[in-house]
DNA sequence: AGCACGCCGACT
DNA sequence: GTCGGCGTGCTC
């Protein structure tokens, strides 16, 4: 008996195995074995499939050494295909579908095996048990106040005054509360009034019951649902277009319950950074323990009790989770749902499998015979072009609950102001006013600027010198709170430079502006204005973010300076100003898609001012503010934005009228590596003609250490997919003759962002 | 991804 | 004369 082995790593082909006759009985298709491969090493491979016939090799074929997981199948044979659709479509190897699938907490490799968790908790000792003998602990702590309020939190945390209702309370919890030190509640154990006692816990918190009830639907809600549920009747994905604040979720957790009903499962597909907040403890209240949350902030150990979870008969029915949770093993998908299909993180960028979470899900659900939405709105143009063209049902939501009126949009022109003096720093007049105003009448702000840092560029005043990253070809970031420079690439960071190596001089200055330098000059102009920064930096703890956010939610902050991160899934009640700082910013990126996005942001950021019958203000600074973007931004004009875009993308040929393939080629020598890509093109013309464009060093033309050129094809979108892989494939071959193409890293990348 | 093999420069 | 740099190729 042999069987074929996926490894994980960038392999296409799988190896052969044979199976101890002892092991013969257990193994199963999509077990987890471990195998050796080489002179030393093991890996933990997969069973791709189980077959009678003896490979024809003059060496020895080797055995398995151990199934994994009590021979448990890890993966089901639905996953496998769907693997191999992901393997093709995104031109990677079958390895890196397999490696990415999988949560490392598998792979022995890397982890013991896994053992049930403990934690400490807290509970009064035998004597004082009786609600009754509770004076007396008291009279004992009575000379220390902390002891006190430790005691006072318990009594209230364990709602042991409440009959039925008493819950355990963790010393992580009580401590946490408190903000009281361990050794005060030590003291407590000794003075014998409490006592530790360890007790299993699953690693994933879940609620024992549902403790909420969705909300009825509106009248505008439930015939949307319904229009939702006529279009699936017809169509297998169907866009749900719907303004801020119309009520998505309160569809999406109609239709969950619908399909739950049915027996099927349901995947909830967020962007990474909305999964962390309300929408998803609003579900977790309605749904209880039939739903699991996955993303990349869970440990490994918390993934792989949510994968053992669902291989459950009676597992998770839900599961709300970021790009990769398209790759855990569902038994029967009946609905997927895509919120804020738009946003670019479904899209995985490095390293392979490089695939698009939103078309991945789609094809998942069409495997399983199940229905995918799209939510969102601010619609991609490839998805609204879908929906427009009858591929996709459409289906509109336009009023925002409770009927608020859409904010309004004022333009400030920045370039008239700046002409005329009036622009003291990067805030306008009429932005400081309306900052000041709001403040006033105790509503809080939110600034919108798209660039994270103090400033982007730290430049040498005499002669324009500015500092580069050692291994990428790009200008590093000042970060004044850390005082040092940082490549947004690669990571590293270099200490300030004292003097210009150039012309020796020390006198530095910063053009542009980030978000703490935003924080800074609002910090200056409105002295004990509570402020708070929300980027990749400022977020990078594991509740960092939760913590901003509910200061923010508090009040306690006053102003929220942030970059895109502000502008996701996150619903404020007091926010009457939104300012976007630089809006040109955004439109001039050198990307097909500048446009899309920015109108996409805006619209966004925009959401997030007035709520409760209040309408909120935007102020929008911008050096075009008769641009027909911004007037379509300005009128909540969706509609001409997308009419404008597909002009243009069908002009330039373009998504959604066509598929976009980049070839990557990065080499060690930028010779090399130029020479490599102009001869791959010239191959790739001879079969596909005009359809290639380059090769060209992209912007950032050295990343670690590496030069870089790219191939760019633009495919009929009717195009057999399978064609243009056999051709990659051919000239692929052809490369190979040439022996410096074998020290290149070569990489494709369908349908890239 | 590891790991070995192999071919060139700088050392005891 | 050997040690060790990393470029290249293979792993069932």
């Amino acid at each position: 008996m042999y069987v074929e082995i996926i490894l994980p790593l960038p392999l296409q082909n799988t190896y052969t195995y044979a199976v101890p006759e002892q092991l013969q009985q257990q193994i199963k298709t999509g077990c987890l074995v471990l195998v050796p491969f080489g002179k030393s090493t093991r890996y933990t491979g997969v069973v791709y499939y189980i077959h009678q016939t003896t490979p024809q090799r003059d060496f020895e074929i080797k055995k398995i050494l151990s199934i994994e997981e009590d021979a448990k199948p890890v993966f089901r044979r639905q996953q496998l295909r769907f693997w191999e659709w992901v393997s093709q479509y995104y031109l990677c190897k079958m390895g890196e579908v397999y490696k990415a699938a999988l949560p490392s907490g598998f792979k022995i490799e890397h982890a013991q095996s896994y053992k049930p968790k403990t934690e400490s908790f807290v509970r009064f000792q035998s004597s004082y048990s009786e609600p009754e003998k509770l004076h007396q602990a008291f009279d004992l702590t009575k000379r220390s106040k902390k002891q006190e309020d430790l005691l006072l939190l318990f009594t209230d945390l364990s709602k042991i005054f409440q009959k039925d209702q008493n819950r355990e309370v963790s010393k992580k919890e009580l401590l946490e509360r408190s903000q009281i030190n361990v050794s005060i509640l030590n003291a407590l154990v000794e003075k014998g009034i409490f006592e530790f006692y360890e007790k299993n816990i699953s690693r994933l918190d879940s609620y024992e019951k549902p403790t909420i009830s969705p909300h009825a639907l509106t009248d505008k809600q439930e015939e949307a649902y319904r229009n939702i549920l006529s279009s699936f009747r017809e169509k297998d994905v169907c866009l749900l277009h719907g303004v801020t604040s119309s009520g998505k979720t309160e569809i999406y957790i109609r239709l969950i319950s619908e399909t739950l009903k049915l027996g099927r499962q349901v995947l909830l597909l967020m962007p990474e950074i909305a999964l962390t907040t309300q929408i998803t403890s609003r579900l977790e209240r309605i749904f209880g323990k039939k739903l699991g949350i996955y993303h990349s902030k869970f440990s490994d150990h918390e993934r792989v009790e949510i994968w053992n979870n669902l291989l459950k008969n009676d597992g998770y029915q839900i599961i709300i989770g970021a790009r990769s949770s398209i790759f855990l093993p569902f038994k029967d998908l009946g609905l997927v749902i895509v919120d804020e299909e738009h946003e670019s993180g479904y899209k995985q960028q490095d390293p392979a499998p490089r695939y698009h979470a939103r078309s991945a899900a789609i094809m998942l659900a069409t495997m399983h015979g199940g229905k995918a939405l799209l939510g969102s709105a601010t619609p991609s143009i490839e998805s609204y072009f879908n929906a427009q063209t009858g591929k996709y049902g459409y289906v509109q939501l336009s009023s925002r609950f409770e009927e608020v009126a859409l904010p309004e949009i004022v333009p400030v022109n920045v370039k008239e102001l700046k002409r005329k003096k009036r622009m003291k720093s990067f805030l306008s007049p009429t932005l400081i006013e309306k900052i000041d105003d709001a403040i006033n009448k105790g509503e809080q702000v939110i600034l919108f600027q798209n660039r994270r840092g103090f400033a982007p560029i730290y430049t040498c005043e005499v002669c324009d010198w500015t500092p580069k990253c050692k291994d990428c070809d790009v200008s590093l970031t000042y970060h004044k709170s850390k005082h040092s420079l940082t490549c947004h690439y690669c990571g590293s960071t270099y200490r300030l430079p004292h003097q210009c190596p150039e012309c020796a001089s020390s006198q530095f200055g910063d053009k542009g502006f980030g978000t703490e330098k935003v924080e800074e000059e609002i910090q200056h102009l409105f002295p004990g204005v509570e402020t708070e920064r929300m980027d990749l930096d400022s977020t990078r703890g594991k509740t960092a973010f939760e913590q901003i956010i509910s200061r923010f939610e508090k009040g306690k902050t006053q102003v929220l300076i942030g970059t895109q991160m502000v502008s996701k899934g996150l619903d404020f009640e007091r926010v009457s100003v939104v300012g976007i700082l630089s809006a040109d910013s955004m439109m001039n990126y050198p990307d097909f898609r500048a446009y899309e996005r920015a109108y996409q942001l805006m619209a966004q950021v925009s959401g997030r001012a007035g709520r409760r019958k209040k309408q909120g203000t935007v102020i929008l600074q911008t050096s075009h503010p008769d641009s027909p973007l911004i007037q379509s931004v300005i009128n909540h004009d969706y509609t001409s934005m997308f009419q404008s875009q597909l002009e243009e993308r069908h002009l330039f040929r373009y998504p959604p009228f066509f598929r976009i393939i980049e070839v990557n080629l990065k080499h060690k020598q930028e010779k090399t590596v130029k020479d490599l890509a102009s001869h791959y093109a010239e191959l790739l013309r001879k079969h596909l003609g005009e359809r290639v464009l380059g090769p060209d060093k992209p912007i950032i033309g050295r990343v670690q250490n590496l030069y870089i050129q790219k191939i760019i094809l633009k495919i009929e979108i009717s195009a057999a997919i399978k064609v243009i892989h056999q051709i990659l494939t051919d000239v692929y071959h052809e490369m190979e003759d040439i022996p410096s193409f074998k020290s290149a890293v070569v990489y494709y990348n369908v349908d890239p962002l």
